[in-house]
RNA sequence: GUGCCCGUAGCUCAAUCGGAUAGAGCACCAGCCUUCUAAGCUGGGGGUUACAGGUUCGAUUCCUGUCGGGCACGCCA
């Protein structure tokens, strides 16, 4: 790790402002920052210390900065300081200190950037975690983009982080598709029964069933009368309308039909459930390694159940006297940590809810040792967090440790118009065919163009066009150029270790070398405010200023000092935005 | 109705945790390939940061209110 050899030339600078504070006022030791001017004619940092002081030393910042500036320290680094506008202090660095940074990048290589904000300390990130009741649609596709680019991102910025996949595979939505699935499967035979307005219709479960009739041919098979006995009618359209699947009636039919499908199909149910539960899982793991985001582990909610861990969690919560019954149900008392109001944790009819699994399950996560535990959750479910935190709290651990980044809803637009998108009726574009579409690279710079707690409004007629304003085109061009270049040069690259960066000397190159010192920054904060859209921003600006540097300077000139040089410039700016678009989950082409 | 998030160029979005003259892309206008990839570059027009107050050296950023938009408010998951 870099930085925890010399310190980087940020740190020496602000060693000198440090220093120079002891001296002017020894009493006053606050952290000292730096900022990157906007504008090149303020030099290569900012320091607002005589700002922040004025009010403590009632004094005028310019003043103050006047005096910091007196008591600073001579280095080599620096060519001159000077106060700026209402009392900044503008460092200009040496010409050597600034070309220095080629030959810091190409040593490390794709290292650089790597900085020491983790500590070590281990994380974990748990992403997508969506129902395995269906395929990925674009929604999900946003969150495995975010998750798998913050995860890169912890881990280039010292963290030990571990992915997870949360699975779903205990609750009522999985009875949900099993008897979709079933239902599909019967009607195959010629059965009659009418089809729950809130089962799953995508095409995905008829072919489960295809696969049912292979696998187990007939035997699943029940008379519609059977089946029918004792369930309530199906309801019309007068019961319920169209436009709500979740009406009591129309709840009541499938719980109804689950029930005497478990009662009918014994053992078998168990089948069925298994099958449509693996395929579902199958699906979308070989969905998300297509997009390039692969898990640690696939965590089953089913197996918090198997091991008692739910009863025994709420058992624990009841003994710290934070249950109590009412209406027939066992509700936890999150109010009194935060929560708006109280919650069920066990249901009238004994099962406990999603609530009281969810619990268990953060507590295991805590339990496995982690300093930092990621939740990326979809915007929908934001009220949720302060019950989870008020379990933990309620039950003594630590729920600061918990943090839950949200990633804002995708609306697609097509010419113009929002698609409306069901998950329950197959309506709704899936990640796979997004991805067949625009292809994985644009796909995966699309999702993390803006910030996660952002609406994202993803045009398709625009990704699905090809066309350059995509900027991941713009990006992968950048390097795929340098690519070129270096090719044609066709010399040893370990040569440009070692060649002097002295004639690195128009504004182009001090630009760019600009942009190489502030890659571990960029790193650094992203990591720290979870922000991957930043890196891609970052990349955007970098090839912006390679780009343009490519049109203004011709490389492989006859002078070799200068054409070394040139090429080091070059080298180093492919190992950065090659490293930036590996943790973005975006390829490198080596030609376009 | 209550809570959370948001409102920045014609459109889609940034803005270094309160900093200097608010920046990019698209679109529009005018230029640049007999030399390393034109998926590129150079220049130009475009803003009362929704609105009104407040906090201070300084506000797109923090506080209050108004207007407008999204989401959430189940013994669903």
């Amino acid at each position: 790790m870099t930085s925890n050899h010399t310190p980087s030339l940020p740190q020496q600078i602000i060693g000198l402002f440090t220093q120079a504070l002891h001296q002017l006022a020894p009493e006053l030791q606050g952290p000292i920052t730096l900022e990157r001017p906007r504008q090149a004619d303020h030099g290569e940092f900012a320091c607002p210390l005589a700002l922040q002081l004025s009010k403590s030393l009632r004094r005028a910042p310019r003043d103050i900065a006047q005096d910091l500036i007196q008591a600073m320290p001579a280095s080599p680094l620096i060519q001159r300081v000077e106060v700026a506008g209402p009392g900044f202090i503008n460092v200009f660095l040496t010409t050597s200190a600034k070309q220095a940074v080629v030959h810091e990048v190409l040593q490390a290589g794709l290292h650089w950037g790597e900085v020491a904000l983790g500590r070590n300390r281990r994380v974990q990130v748990e992403f997508v975690s969506s129902n395995p009741t269906g395929p990925l649609h674009v929604g999900h596709g946003r969150g495995a983009a975010f998750g798998d680019s913050l995860a890169n991102l912890l881990h280039k910025a010292g963290y030990l982080v571990q992915r997870e996949y949360y699975v779903n595979d205990a609750g009522r939505q999985m009875d949900i598709l099993t008897l979709s699935t079933w239902l599909r499967y019967l009607s195959g035979f010629g059965s009659q029964i009418a089809f729950p307005a809130n089962g799953y219709q995508g095409d995905y479960v008829s072919q489960m069933a295809e696969q049912l009739r292979s696998r187990f041919g007939s035997t699943l098979l029940h008379p519609d009368t059977a089946i029918l006995s004792g369930v309530s009618h199906a309801p019309t359209h007068s019961d319920a309308s169209d436009t709500d699947p979740d009406a009591a009636p129309v709840e009541a039919y499938m719980d109804s039909l689950i029930e005497r499908a478990k009662i009918l199909l014994g053992e078998s149910y168990r089948s069925i459930h298994d099958h449509v539960l693996t395929q579902q899982l199958a699906d979308c793991r070989d969905d998300l390694e297509e997009f390039g985001v692969t898990f640690d582990r696939w965590f089953s909610e089913q197996s918090l159940y198997d091991r008692g861990q739910v009863a025994q969690v709420v058992q624990q919560l009841d003994q710290a006297g934070h249950l109590y019954l009412q209406d027939g149900a066992r509700w936890f008392r999150s109010s009194a940590f935060g929560d708006e109001k109280d919650r069920v944790v066990q249901r009238e009819n004994g099962l406990y809810t999603y609530f009281a699994s969810d619990i268990a399950y953060h507590v295991d996560k805590l339990a496995r040792g982690f300093d930092l535990i990621i939740d990326v959750w979809g915007a929908d479910h934001h009220g949720y967090i302060p019950r989870v935190r008020a379990a933990l709290q309620a039950l003594g651990l630590k729920a600061e440790r918990l943090e839950v980044p949200l990633v804002q809803f995708v609306s697609l637009y097509r010419h113009g118009a929002k698609v409306q998108m069901s998950t329950r009726k197959g309506q709704f574009v899936t990640l796979r065919a997004l991805r067949a579409e625009v292809g994985r690279d644009a796909a995966r710079f699309f999702y993390v163009l803006r910030k996660s707690d952002q609406h994202l409004d993803f045009d398709l007629d625009l990704a699905t066009s090809q066309s350059n304003e995509n900027p991941v085109f713009y990006v992968q061009y950048a390097y795929a150029r340098i690519r070129s270049v270096l090719h044609k040069w066709g010399g040893d690259p370990a040569s440009l270790l070692t060649c002097a960066v002295s004639p690195l000397q128009n504004n182009a190159e001090f630009s760019l070398m600009q942009w190489l010192r502030a890659y571990p920054e960029i790193i650094e904060s992203a990591a720290q405010d979870r922000a991957p859209h930043a890196l891609a921003f970052y990349l955007k600006d970098l090839a912006a200023d390679l780009h343009s540097y490519y049109n203004a300077v011709p490389f492989l000139v006859d002078d070799i000092p200068v054409r070394m040089a040139r090429l080091a410039l070059l080298q180093a700016v492919a190992c950065v935005l090659q490293d930036g678009l590996r943790i973005l989950g975006v390829s490198a082409p080596e030609t376009m």
